[in-house]
RNA sequence: GGGCAUAUAACUCAGCGGUAGAGUGCUACCUUCACACGGUAGAAGUCACAGGUUCGAUCCCUGUUAUGCCCA
């Protein structure tokens, strides 16, 4: 073995090996329970990122475990299609070759698109295999496979007879520079420098004016009114009135509405139902026509009339300039405005009226709030279920048709003569209502997400009564992040309560976000990005796992950083060192199974063992990662390398085999619950040191092994043990040659009224250095002695000449604290609400400390005494 | 405007109704035969602020302030 870990050979070897061995394949025949899970798919357009490698990270540690304790896991991995992020890519490369989409047409455009999927899929699939996510690849999925496509015409066509989908007119999110419909989860809303405009409108009987205000005059031209408070005092005369507008020449009447806030501008804004949400409700309330004067590509339409084919932002500045010129403009205010944006392509949407698919949410919104509420679905952490309940009580229906060529085509035919639409699961050969064959399927696509919606199930073969359908659905858990808590669970959770008459998974857990070392949200534009390929080259996957893994605190964001890094690479350094240790002391005939003696230091390693694997389960099973990764690290780090390996430094050197076979268990049964977090460290260890040790029943693999909560060793009672004692003792000897300046190396003679030194002669001499320590009934103070205080006893060591002047000061300082200590748990014991009021336990437990605390004050008192 | 979080050591964060914890950093010392990606010892906190509940509050409740995020 190395004198350090060399990571980039084991990252590449093992995981081979494991999917050779088909260790993460679901085994739906096996008497096993199950256990399933299906992972957040990445996107095929890019590379995996850090979010990825948190959200694989956490169920991978899952999945290890559960497998290991004895479950049937299957986890399922796939790609998502991403609609409008990987058509803009492809786009943008047919641009660089000089064509479009349009030249090339439908069909080659999507063949171009496939090829560039299968790359791309090839790649970051190969990046979830270098992280190490243990999921099932020969189940895997993409949102774009036959069997998931026959899903999402299902829903869709059942969903549309049962009228849950349909078709017509709204107000929706337009993207002009993507060419499409957005739903309201796609938008963006920032605030922007902009502003704020005041108009005088004349009234139409030329008895005066109102000056009304805007964000956004070149939708002037399609104002149908002019909207104040009905509670507006300044403006309740004028209600009814008509006005003038002084670029149209258009009459519109002034009209009164609550969603006017008097607050806002002069309290007085123009209405145009075309290009407002709010004005096109007040539209529908009030009645008022509807004049598009902004059309798909973000230009004025005809109905602008001589503004017709300007760009909105150009015509904005021409109007201005026109009322300018006719003395309608009143006065410019800075205003910090709203401004929606689409978060794919950036682009500052409109809203239009246009004809698109939607889908009812109400009915599925009212169940997924209903199995929340009844904890059928538990949330991890659980304040996400106020979030849950806020949004999915104020739900709009989702707008699912997209104006892409990307995705599944939205199975609806149009009767070219009749108008009918005609929806389907296959092309129709004849329109249903006229018997036509002039039919025109729909050229739309469904939103991404439609077919995300189906994931937990369509994977498993639904709408086929598959198997695997059966066996592992619902899943068990669906661990993701929670920024798409609405776009991604939500809506499963609708669809499985839908389609499955089922909750598509049991608990959910939702990891944080990573963020660069000053809390910052990472963005290309900030320069910021750890890339976490990078990463795993520099420090190693099993380093970046257990850093992600040790700061996952459910509800914390993670602040990653190189420290964190480092710590996590030295830790794994630190086992290897000691693996390594083993190895070379351990003789290749001592096995796994050979004979077994314990002493002392072994009884208390294996109840450390024992407690810490139990503590692991247990916070797993809460989702609290960095509990048992931090349980972990101090077992593995302090108490098997510091504390452990010290005491039986004696018998890995030159002791005997069945001494040696009590250390080579305890590193197995490190390695087996150490392995979940860091498989490529521990794997590699144990094809090292423990895979020629195995009894032959027992798999070569480590992550083919058992949980180790059932070994012999942890399982058997162990005595009461007094090493922390000791530690205690062997620190004081420590401090007491510090304080005094002497060399750590130097021997010198020790003493202690302790009877614990009797029994640890040996590693106190060793560890502390010294030439000898010595039992005695009594340390009386010599001025050629330095001593300490420990538990209920003194440590000395002898010194050359007096201690050093410090020593008394110390003395005093330690005194005035152990008084005042004193001091407070006597008054809290001469309170008698405390004493008639208190628990038991919390009465003794501070009558305990008054007498350690009094008798180390009378051994201080004894000390200072000269 | 509504909602959800967060405030603990220099930094990043755990934690908990009963004396305040970790990692890193810092100070001093040690290249001792697994490991300098190491070891030993040490210094370091009014647990944001103000009330309340309690025998007892850093922890529970209310309010305030600051910060972050989500929704409109």
């Amino acid at each position: 073995m190395d004198k350090t870990y060399e990571f980039q050979a084991a990252q590449t070897k093992w995981y081979e090996q494991w999917e050779k061995e088909g260790v993460f394949e679901g085994k739906p025949y096996s008497k096993k329970k199950p256990f399933s899970m299906s992972l957040p798919p990445p996107n095929i357009t890019g590379n995996l990122h850090m979010g990825h490698a948190l959200c694989y990270t956490l169920p991978d540690v899952l999945a290890r475990t559960k497998r290991a304790q004895g479950f049937d896991v299957c986890w399922v991995p796939g790609v998502d299609h991403a609609g409008i992020a990987a058509q803009i890519i492809v786009e943008r490369q047919l641009k660089e070759e000089g064509t479009d989409r349009h030249q090339l047409g439908r069909e080659a455009f999507l063949k171009r698109i496939w090829d560039w999927k299968h790359k791309n899929q090839n790649d970051i699939e190969n990046q979830m295999r270098r992280l190490g996510a243990s999921v099932d690849w020969s189940r895997k999925r993409f949102t774009m496979d036959d069997s998931l496509n026959a899903a999402v015409r299902k829903v869709f066509v059942e969903a549309h007879q049962q009228g849950r989908i349909y078709r017509g007119p709204r107000m929706i999110q337009w993207d002009p520079v993507s060419q499409t419909a957005l739903s309201d989860l796609e938008v963006k809303h920032t605030e922007r420098q902009g502003k704020l405009w005041h108009l005088r409108y004349p009234l139409a009987d030329d008895s005066g004016s109102i000056v009304v205000t805007t964000t956004r005059p070149e939708t002037l031209l399609g104002d149908t009114a002019v909207a104040v408070n009905p509670d507006d005092d300044r403006y309740r005369s004028l209600v009814g009135k008509q006005i003038r507008q002084p670029i149209t020449g258009r009459l519109i009447p002034i009209v009164a509405d609550a969603f006017v806030d008097p607050a806002f501008g002069t309290g007085c804004v123009k209405v145009t139902p075309a290009h407002d949400p709010n004005d096109h409700a007040a539209g529908l309330r009030l009645h008022l026509d509807s004049i598009t004067v902004i059309g798909f590509d973000a230009k004025m339409t005809e109905a602008a009339g001589s503004y017709r084919g300007l760009d909105r932002f150009v015509c904005r500045k021409k109007i201005l300039e026109d009322l300018e010129a006719v003395g309608c403009l009143v006065k410019i205010e800075d205003h910090t405005s709203q401004v929606a944006i689409s978060e794919r392509s950036g682009a500052v949407l409109e809203p239009l009226v246009s004809d698109q698919w939607f889908i009812k949410m109400n009915e599925g919104a009212q169940q997924a709030l209903e199995v929340v509420r009844q904890g059928k679905i538990k949330f991890t952490p659980d304040h996400h279920v106020a979030v849950w309940e806020h949004w999915l009580t104020n739900i709009q229906d989702w707008c699912i048709s997209r104006q892409l060529v990307w995705g599944h085509q939205i199975p609806a035919w149009y009767c070219q003569d009749c108008g009918h639409i005609n929806v389907a699961l296959e092309a129709p050969s004849n329109c249903s209502q006229c018997s036509s064959t002039k039919l025109k399927q729909d050229p739309d696509t469904l939103d991404t997400w439609f077919s995300s919606a189906l994931w937990p199930f369509s994977i498993l073969g639904w709408p086929e009564e598959t198997g695997d359908l059966k066996r592992y659905y619902p899943n068990d858990v669906m661990c993701t992040s929670y920024d798409i808590i609405f776009f991604w669970v939500a809506r499963m959770v609708m669809s499985g309560l839908t389609w499955t008459d089922n909750i598509p998974f049991k608990e959910v857990y939702f990891n944080s976000l990573v963020r660069d070392q000053s809390g910052q949200k990472m963005s290309k534009s900030k320069g910021n990005v750890i890339d976490p390929l990078e990463v795993m080259d520099e420090y190693g996957t099993d380093a970046l796992r257990f850093t992600l893994i040790s700061m996952s605190a459910p509800g914390t964001d993670i602040a990653l950083s190189k420290v964190k890094l480092e710590t996590s690479r030295n830790f794994c350094t630190k086992l290897w060192n000691a693996a390594r240790f083993v190895h070379l002391n351990v003789d290749p005939g001592i096995t796994l199974d050979s004979p077994i003696i314990l002493g002392e230091a072994d009884h208390w390693m294996a109840s450390r063992l024992h407690e810490v694997s139990s503590k692991v389960s247990e916070a797993l099973a809460h989702y609290r990662f960095h509990d048992a990764a931090d349980q972990l690290y101090h077992l593995i780090y302090d108490d098997f390398c510091g504390t452990y390996i010290e005491l039986v430094k004696v018998q890995l050197l030159q002791g005997s085999s069945e001494q040696k076979a009590v250390i080579l268990n305890y590193l197995d049964i490190i390695l087996r619950l150490l392995h979940p977090m860091v498989p490529f460290l521990t794997e590699e260890i144990h094809a090292w040191v423990i895979k020629g040790r195995l009894a032959s029943s027992e798999p070569n693999l480590l992550g083919q092994r058992s949980w180790p909560s059932e070994h012999l060793l942890l399982k058997k009672s162990h005595p009461s043990s007094r090493i922390p004692e000791f530690q205690e003792v062997l620190s004081a000897i420590l401090r007491l040659k510090a304080e005094q300046g002497i060399d750590p190396g130097k021997r010198i003679k020790a003493y202690a009224t302790l009877v614990l030194v009797k029994d640890f002669e040996e590693p106190l001499k060793s560890l502390g250095k010294l030439e000898s320590i010595t039992f005695e009934n009594q340390i009386e103070f010599s001025s050629k002695l330095s001593i300490a205080i420990v538990g209920r006893g003194k440590i000395a060591i002898e010194l050359d000449q007096a201690p050093t002047q410090k020593d008394p000061a110390l003395l005093t300082k330690e005194h005035d604290k152990l008084s005042e200590e004193i001091n407070v748990l006597s008054k809290r014991l001469a309170n008698k609400n405390f004493v008639s009021k208190a628990p038991a336990e919390a009465l003794a437990k501070v009558q305990q400390d008054l007498k350690d605390k009094e008798s180390r004050l009378d051994q201080l008192k004894d000390l200072m005494r000269p």
